[in-house]
DNA sequence: GTCCAGGCTTTCC
DNA sequence: GGAAAGCCTGGA
């Protein structure tokens, strides 16, 4: 899609931007390496480079940056090629998501490092969004390397595949999944699973490969192959998923694997941007608590 | 082959 | 004290 962009010393301004609001996009529960700043801009760290994004009335500003990383890696990151209006038009045919992406309007479903992606969602099993949002911090500040004075870049793999479980577990709060982050770092740095071959598999066959590296169910890979690999058609189930399908549509205590098995069929193709603006939408309002 | 119970660390409300 | 963007193992 085409922007208006506005390039001044160290910042752009993005005219007019729709269907982009920082506030639905990193709270949504996709991404944890981002910190609310006191003027309600997000300060995020990703492919080792710090951003700052802040919504000033129908303007997007990206500060820190340029317009080279802007076209080698915002613009991906950001989902930015995407009509989201369109994905929300057709979404609220179902009077339910109409609800929900009001509610979420702005939110996109970003492009995230994959290796990043995988490790902070073997860390969310079991957790809540504070407490893997510290996680991950700690795993940068110890593992990663330092940008500047406040932050630090997502460690390779090489890196964590060497690490020590104790000390990750210890250092990094990350409890039983000390053993499921270091083997799977050891299988990706040793290239028993290759990731570039991920982007071309369907979601069934990037499923069973995902499935292999240890601490990654269905559900985790789901999310990695969402919010990683855009695979559009993904339906994670997790608590909040399984709560607001079965108070708006099942009527009864339903599986998740059933639930799955119904987003599949009811969304097709967009399962993925539904079960994102549900789950946002479940999450802020507590449906089905 | 599928399904289910129990266990797992720690933090947050 | 219960719940949390679940996974793994063992047994029916």
């Amino acid at each position: 899609m085409e922007y208006n962009i506005i390039e001044e010393k160290n910042r752009l301004i993005i005219k007019d931007m729709k269907d982009f609001d920082p506030k639905h996009t990193f709270e949504c529960g996709q991404a944890f390496r981002w910190t609310l700043e006191e003027d309600n801009s997000y300060t995020i760290v990703a492919f080792g480079k710090i951003l700052n994004v802040k919504k000033e009335d129908e303007d997007i500003i990206f500060s820190n940056t340029n317009i080279d990383d802007f076209n080698n890696i915002w613009y991906n990151y950001f989902d930015l090629a995407r009509d989201y209006g369109a994905i929300k038009k057709e979404l609220s045919k179902d009077s339910i998501l109409k609800e929900a992406t009001d509610f979420g309007q702005g939110m996109r479903i970003l492009n995230q490092d994959p290796f990043e992606t995988i490790i902070s969602f073997i860390i969310s099993a079991n957790s809540h969004i504070p407490r893997i949002k510290k996680s991950i911090d700690l795993i940068a500040r110890n593992y990663g390397e330092k940008i500047d004075d406040i932050y630090y870049s997502f460690p390779t793999a090489e890196v964590l595949s060497k690490a020590d479980p104790k000390d990750i577990r210890e250092i990094c709060r990350v409890g039983f999944r000390d053993v499921r982050i270091v083997g799977t770092s050891k299988m990706i740095f040793n290239k028993e699973i290759d990731l570039n071959k991920i982007r071309d598999k369907n979601r069934e066959d990037a499923m069973k490969d995902l499935t292999a590296l240890p601490g990654v169910g269905p559900k985790v890979a789901d999310c990695i192959l969402l919010f990683a690999f855009h695979k559009d058609d993904a339906f994670p189930v997790d608590v909040w998923v399984k709560r607001v399908m079965e108070y708006f549509y099942l009527k009864e205590e339903t599986s998740p694997k059933k639930i799955g098995a119904y987003g599949d069929k009811k969304f097709g193709k967009l399962a993925g941007y539904a079960q994102q603006y549900l789950f946002y939408y479940a999450r802020e309002l507590g449906i089905g608590k």
